[in-house]
DNA sequence: GTTATAGGGTACGCGACGTACCCTATGGAG
DNA sequence: CTCCATAGGGTACGTCGCGTACCCTATAAC
């Protein structure tokens, strides 16, 4: 039975074990010693791959998850950006989400995780959607050409990321997207078609 | 010579030893035997004192600063709100920044911590600064009435302190700065005086 | 078949947290 | 003035986790 597993087989098994860790005990209670366990074999083969923990709990992350990237079009930008930070809520809400902040926050003193984190957190494929939004906007004449900007594009999302540092927390409240949207977002878009005054 | 200190002597050079480690290594470089040798004493006295390293880092951060909260009044919206920016992004910039910011890290996993760090940042503070501001410009008719409002008081520091979180970085550059007043919080001001549309 | 390579088992060194003892100075109660 | 409870000092320890070092052994490639 159990013949000895090598290559891609072992280095998937660790990677699943790594990924369940990291959704039971956050990035803060992954454990070399755990996942070498868990997967059935020990250290060497792990430091054979990763050369330290952050490494690991990155691939271990990214193998748990690829985030498919929303492209909603309600037909008024209201609708679309509810939409977007709705998806967005629902992600960090979820079992990942709550990896993948445990990543960001052990992150933010190692430097090259961070690197690799905004890499492969798909920051900038969420602007592109957020302006291919604006510009439909436009189109259909809802917002003057100006509101098309990455600064707007990225806001509500960044509004979003503070609200989560801030608070602890696993779920915004659906109240908050809605005042992100309507206090915000809308109104700065159409001030943006308003002459400087 | 040296008579053995107790009390209130004792717990003040706990504290400011905390605090020196923490200034030169971050939270995650300070610990309780480097302080207990720095401040000349032992982990018995401080263990007596803070029940965990949590506590300890929390403690030595307020014993290390009491930011004053600057209240800008420079006769423009956009004057005001650069002042507050650059006045805040000096503070996280300094060396008391980069202790908090580590210190904010470490407490994403921790809630007892977050909540004792919120309660000290001078959140509530600095908003109440920035709805002043608000309101100053509004009796100069610079800005309409509906500009008043919590969520575009909050919203500057928060794409500030979003900025710090995603780059990994100590100072923002003040062209970022400028851009979040020119392209964001100016326009967004103007557009909560135009009905919605 | 033989052999280089990758896995398995295990032990270790190191640093850090938190705890446990056992002495000793100190200051307050009598 | 004396005695004693209390807080400090010194130090050692248990535990955990990272990262490293060996030493065997299965396996795949030749």
């Amino acid at each position: 039975m159990g013949a000895r597993r090598r290559g891609e087989e072992l280095e998937q098994a660790i990677l699943r074990a790594a990924a369940e860790e990291l959704r039971e005990s956050g990035y803060a209670g992954l454990t070399m010693d755990k996942v070498a366990v868990r997967a059935g074999t020990n250290k060497n083969a792990i430091y054979r791959r990763w050369p330290h923990r952050a490494a690991l709990g990155i691939a271990a992350y990214r193998h748990l998850t690829d985030a498919a990237m929303p492209d909603p079009d309600t037909g008024t930008l209201r609708g679309d950006a509810l939409e977007m930070l709705r998806a967005a809520n629902e992600t960090w809400s979820s079992p990942y989400g709550a990896v993948l902040r445990s990543l960001l926050a052990a992150a933010a003193d190692e430097p090259e995780l961070l690197d690799l984190m905004r890499e492969r957190s798909g920051a900038d494929t969420m602007d592109r959607a957020w302006l291919t939004m604006l510009e439909r906007a436009v189109a259909r004449g809802e917002a003057p050409a100006a509101a098309v900007h990455p600064l707007v594009a990225a806001m509500p999302m960044m509004l979003l990321r503070a609200e989560y540092a801030t608070r602890g927390i696993p779920t915004v409240p659906d109240r908050t997207l809605v005042d992100i949207v309507d206090e915000l977002f809308l109104p700065l878009v159409r001030g943006r078609g308003v002459p400087r005054g």
